[in-house]
DNA sequence: GCGAGTTCCTTGCTAAGCATGGTACCTGTT
DNA sequence: AACAGGTACCATGCTTAGCAAGGAACTCGC
């Protein structure tokens, strides 16, 4: 979530559509919303409101320090994670 | 969990150490014995009692067929679910 | 027969995912 | 002006998982 807002602000409807096209990622609404309002509660992200062309207005969120802080944080915790379930995961070769 | 059966049997205690010694995985004996109470209701492990050499008796894990199908369907899903991740989190270059 | 080490497992709290449903805004049509 | 349809927000309620803590039971050495 956090690494999706590192290249500027987005909303949260738009947020769900770029997740869903990824390929082996899901998501719903009631994730992102309480996903979001978590971030918000805990300062790693801002909002603002600005109006849509096409309907209601739009609650853009953004990374505040902390924010970007905790993604940084992320990356090094998802790393050692991901090479950890890889070494445990994936069948070492014995040729 | 799974993963760590595939080389053979193993016991509870035995696979929460094993996890506890790699780098970026955490486990309690509060996560894995639920854990593998589930896995046998589902039907992918089996167990065995065998005495130990020093204490009480312990259960002993065996992936079963359905455990070893559901392994490698678990690794095909989280070969995509790592990329995605990393596509996400891991910052493009734009050199 | 008692304490220490080992092994098993349960209970209770907390938090997360997610389907569902509800409200409000805007625009175009009648 | 009403209303229908699209867009956007968010809350409720159910289910499940993680995990700390606590408890029972076996074995061995003293």
């Amino acid at each position: 979530m956090l690494a999706l807002l590192r290249p500027g602000e987005r909303y949260a409807l738009d947020l769900v559509r770029e997740l869903g096209a990824v390929d082996g990622m899901v998501t719903s609404e009631g994730t992102i919303y309480p996903l979001l309002s978590r971030l918000r509660r805990d300062g790693l992200v801002e909002t603002a409101w600005h109006e849509s062309p096409s309907g209601p207005p739009r609650r853009y969120y953004r990374l505040t320090e902390a924010g970007q802080g905790k993604l940084d944080e992320f990356v090094g915790e998802w790393i050692r994670f991901r090479d950890a379930v890889d070494s445990l995961v994936i069948p070492k070769e014995s040729t």
